[in-house]
DNA sequence: TAGGTACGAAAAGAGGA
DNA sequence: CCTCTTTTCGTAC
């Protein structure tokens, strides 16, 4: 037995464990880093207990491996001649026993071969390897020969916890070791999953199974050199991250230091935590000796994966010292992305690529996770509060999330000329800049509760808290780990074209002002119907059962009726959730239904293996039959349905204004509980299911405006309304009213603040009640105003650059102009620019006189007129251009005076 | 180290007079 | 100068 385990066996008495087997007790903690060691064949689990201590947990008995078809197996000795591995009694089925798949067209077919015979599926082989390396070559001669391992894919790291279904938080049993780099160290002990036992999750309590720590790293370079010039840190314990947004935490739990360099000065002494070394080499190796110090489990800071980390690694390799950032020192690494040269810039906030085609860089320090705070702050708002905003830079979320900025406020190419006098001139007080971005980043965190969340998502997907929210991955684990347990395989990693499904549905809405609106909408519709009507890639590859046991979606794809696996997920997913909500913890609650949410986006996309367009297909061909069945029901109601997309509907209440908020919930509470009956009736009627699904009250308007087509409208056609773009003045349940504006310009960044201003002001005023005559005076005011110069403050536009400059050749667009003429090369990011009698320049240059034209015609005018429109007064505000425009600015001039 | 489709507006560009 | 189509962005759900 290890003499230092008596120690590690001692002093545990704070902690909560089962004292078993000689003595040693199961501690609980929070798994960091689970990676192979290649050469010694072993794997390396790292993280931290719920004590703070961290640990390594070296496994050398466990051994990798992957499945084949047993009809392979014969083909394997004289493939894999000279490896060394053992071919194990086979246990899994393959996913798609009979393989074909479950659309009528083929289950029609089938039934005249008469495949449908229930067929045993024969089970995989097993092959497990002495050597990591041997595991590899084998995949690889494997799949030179054509023969496919539904698992090869998976990683042996990733495979070891998901066969003990470890998640996260864990338990260690054993002797354990100080550790040089970690406080302790256990040889082979024993790990199992730490979970509630109930619901096989954990959300809600990952935080607390273990207080991570965090390294915050920023740093400055000379953008002339590309060298380091300061690297300042931030070392925050998890208690203060963890505390769900509510608590701040003792501030004493973080420390901060910034390394500077400075050469030519013999020895500049240390100004608090400013410390000065006379070259970069000095300064980098004392910052990686700060880390192993104070061996933070996270890494992570503000675009910290596209510049700070990059730039690390490149400038170690120039110096020729090793990257130290991992456990232990090892050297870590860094995976450039695809699909473009990977430009390494600093406030690159908001490039976001859509179509998917770019693969993001990506970090690895063994025994850590590198976490980028911009990634995960732009992924968790878009499910979360953040809103749509899309301004990601340091300073603008720090701004909106804090209340405050950087201590440099300029920007571009101003803030580094501020930062190089600063350099020069006062390193102590560009010392403390460095460190100030690093402290924005964890009080960021903190705030938004963000870290809390990732944890917890790690915690219920079982991956790792660098890709924590990526949905492809955490759809893959938990869908994966579910099969394990039926004792079925994963499905084969194949190239499918899975695209092309219909999405929601829109209905055509009605344009016009309209009084006293409800909205309804269905609860989590999505992951209710996929409950409902047992939509699941196991029950659709399956559909071999007799056509009586068979659920056909509207799309034509066919479900067994043998109780899915994704359903039954869902079903867990909702229970936890709603204990979730009554335990008081909304940001599980919030974990489990982002998580369920994202499962249909998953089912319709290539990159994940259990994706089939029909599946995709299943949800929103029900998801259309449910929603207009709803409207078609309200309709029977003798009440008119203005609008609807996807899982809403806008219903007329024909409720009086004296109305208050209590006449709407109870009037529109009772008609969402008949649907429900009536949906729930038709449901196990036509398809002997129980229904999930549920219309809720959503909310009410008290005024309610879809505003004409465009396009249509200036054609003088017979009007449509504006699907995904309304206002409406929100009923709030003290009685009182707010402007809501959906999809329309005062909601798009890409308009004028004065287009969004306008639009809401006017909104507000028609709301109120105001005349034709009164809007009409306050366009006036506008259109003069403009001409004056009085709102030139207002007239900058803000557009993204999805690419760099040079590669629009279809067209250029105003933001493209604005790019070339800044200079931009290989560089995405949003321009500002204003519209001048030179067309399109940058707001941030000096530029020509504003072309007032422009702005009339294409941000006031527009706003105006679909109001107007929509309230049904047509003539004053449709001047053709040109001359009639001027008859406008002076008719309404006088209407002024 | 890759969630989806539906939709509208604006400007540029193409083509015709 | 006009109309029609394409490109691009941002948004709703």
């Amino acid at each position: 037995m290890c003499e230092s385990a008596p120690s590690a066996s001692c002093d545990t008495g704070n902690t909560p464990g089962t004292v078993e087997n000689g003595g040693f007790p199961f501690l609980p903690g929070f798994l960091v880093h689970a990676y192979a060691d290649l050469r010694r064949d072993r794997l390396y689990l790292t993280g931290r207990l719920a004590d703070g201590r961290s640990f390594a947990a070296m496994e050398s008995r466990w051994r990798p491996s992957f499945h084949i078809s047993q009809d392979a197996l014969s083909r394997c000795a004289g493939l894999l001649a000279g490896l060394s591995y053992t071919v194990e009694p086979p246990c899994l089925e393959p996913f798609s026993g009979n393989g074909f798949l479950g659309t009528c067209e083929t289950l029609r077919n089938a039934q005249k071969c008469s495949i449908l015979e229930a067929k045993p599926h024969k089970l995989l082989a097993r092959l497990r390897f002495t050597r990591y390396r041997d595991r590899s070559a084998a995949l690889d001669a494997l799949e030179s020969a054509g023969i496919p391992s539904p698992d090869g894919d998976q990683k042996p790291p990733d495979a070891f916890l998901a066969e003990r279904e470890i998640r996260g938080p864990l338990e260690i049993r054993g002797p354990s070791r100080p550790g040089r780099f970690v406080d302790m160290v256990f040889p082979d002990p024993t790990i199992r999953s730490l979970e509630s036992a109930a619901l096989n999750t954990l959300a809600g309590q990952a935080a607390g199974y273990a207080p991570l720590r965090i390294a915050s790293i920023d740093i400055e370079t000379d953008t002339r050199s590309g060298a380091v010039r300061a690297v300042g840190a931030v070392y925050t314990g998890a208690a203060i991250l963890a505390g769900n947004g509510k608590s701040l935490g003792g501030a004493g739990e973080q420390r901060s230091c910034v390394r500077v360099v400075l050469p030519g000065k013999e020895s500049f002494p240390p100004k608090g935590r400013v410390i000065f070394h006379p070259d970069e080499r000095s300064m980098l190796t004392a910052f990686f000796e700060d880390l192993r110090a104070a061996d933070p489990d996270v890494l992570t800071g503000w675009n910290f994966l596209d510049f700070d980390f990059p730039v690390l690694a490149k400038r170690c390799g120039s110096l020729g010292i090793p990257f130290a950032l991992g456990r232990g020192g090892d050297e870590a690494k860094f995976f450039a992305g695809s699909g473009g040269p990977a430009e390494v810039s600093r406030d690159d906030a908001g490039a976001f690529y859509p179509g998917g085609s770019r693969r993001s860089a990506a970090a690895l320090v063994p025994g850590r996770q590198v976490i980028d705070a911009l990634r995960i702050v732009r992924s968790g708002s878009r499910g979360g509060d953040l809103g749509g905003s899309s301004d990601f830079s340091l300073e603008a979320v720090s701004q909106r999330v804090l209340g405050e900025g950087k201590l440099v406020g300029s920007t571009g190419t101003d803030k580094i000329t501020e930062l190089d006098r600063l350099y020069r001139e006062d390193p102590v007080a560009f010392g403390n800049y460095c460190c100030r971005d690093a402290e924005l980043v964890p009080r960021i965190l903190q705030r938004t509760g963000l870290f809390h969340l990732t944890m917890e998502r790690a915690a219920l997907t079982g991956v790792s808290l660098d890709k924590a929210w990526t949905s492809v991955v955490s759809f893959e684990r938990v869908y994966g780990m579910e099969l394990r347990r039926k004792g079925i395989a994963p499905d084969l990693c194949q190239d499918r074209d899975v695209s092309g499904a219909a999405g929601g549905t829109v209905l055509d809405p009605l344009p016009g002002f309209f009084r006293n609106v409800a909205v309804f909408d269905f609860r989590s519709l999505y992951p209710t119907i996929i409950r409902t009507f047992n939509v699941d890639p196991l029950s659709h590859a399956r559909v071999s059962a007799s056509p009586a046991e068979v659920i056909t979606a509207p799309n034509g794809a066919v479900f067994s009726r043998t109780p899915g696996v994704l359903p039954a997920l869902i079903s867990r997913y909702f229970a936890a959730r709603q204990k979730a909500l009554d335990a008081g913890d909304d940001t599980a609650a919030h974990v489990y239904k982002i998580l369920m949410n994202s499962f249909y986006g998953v089912l319709g996309t290539r990159s994940c293996r259990y994706a089939r367009t029909e599946l995709a297909g299943a949800i929103t061909s029900f998801a259309r039959m449910w929603l207009l069945a709803s409207r078609d029901w309200f309709a029977g109601q003798g009440r008119r349905v203005l609008y609807g997309d996807t899982d809403s509907l806008f219903v007329e209440t024909g409720l009086p204004d004296s109305a208050g908020y209590g006449d709407f919930a109870a009037l529109c509470g009772n008609l969402a509980g008949e649907l429900n009956r009536f949906l729930a009736q038709r449901i196990l009627e036509e398809y002997r299911l129980e229904s999930f699904l549920e219309m809720r009250f959503e909310k009410a308007y008290r005024r309610f405006l879809i505003p004409p087509l465009r396009a249509l409208r200036e054609k003088g056609q017979a009007a449509r309304g504006r699907a995904k773009g309304y206002g409406g003045f929100l009923l709030k349940e003290d009685g009182t009213a707010e402007v809501e504006v959906k999809g329309m310009e005062a909601v798009r960044s890409d308009v004028t603040p004065l287009a969004r201003r306008i639009q809401l002001e006017l909104l507000e005023l028609a709301f109120s009640g105001a005349e034709e005559d009164a809007l009409g005076r306050k366009v006036s005011v506008i259109l003069k105003d403009l001409r004056s110069g009085k709102l030139d403050g207002e007239l900058v536009y803000r557009k993204r650059l999805s690419r760099p400059p040079e590669t629009y050749t279809a067209s250029t667009p105003p933001q493209v102009k604005a790019a070339r003429a800044l200079g931009w090369k290989g560089r995405r990011g949003t321009v500002e620019f204003v519209w001048t009698v030179n067309g399109p320049e940058p707001a941030s240059l000096p530029h020509a006189r504003f072309d007032y034209d422009h702005y009339t015609d294409s941000q006031v005018l527009p706003v105006v007129r679909s109001i107007a429109a929509a309230l049904g007064w047509h003539r004053e505000f449709f001047p053709q251009k040109g001359r009639n425009r001027e008859d406008l600015e002076n008719g309404q001039m006088e209407l002024e005076m």
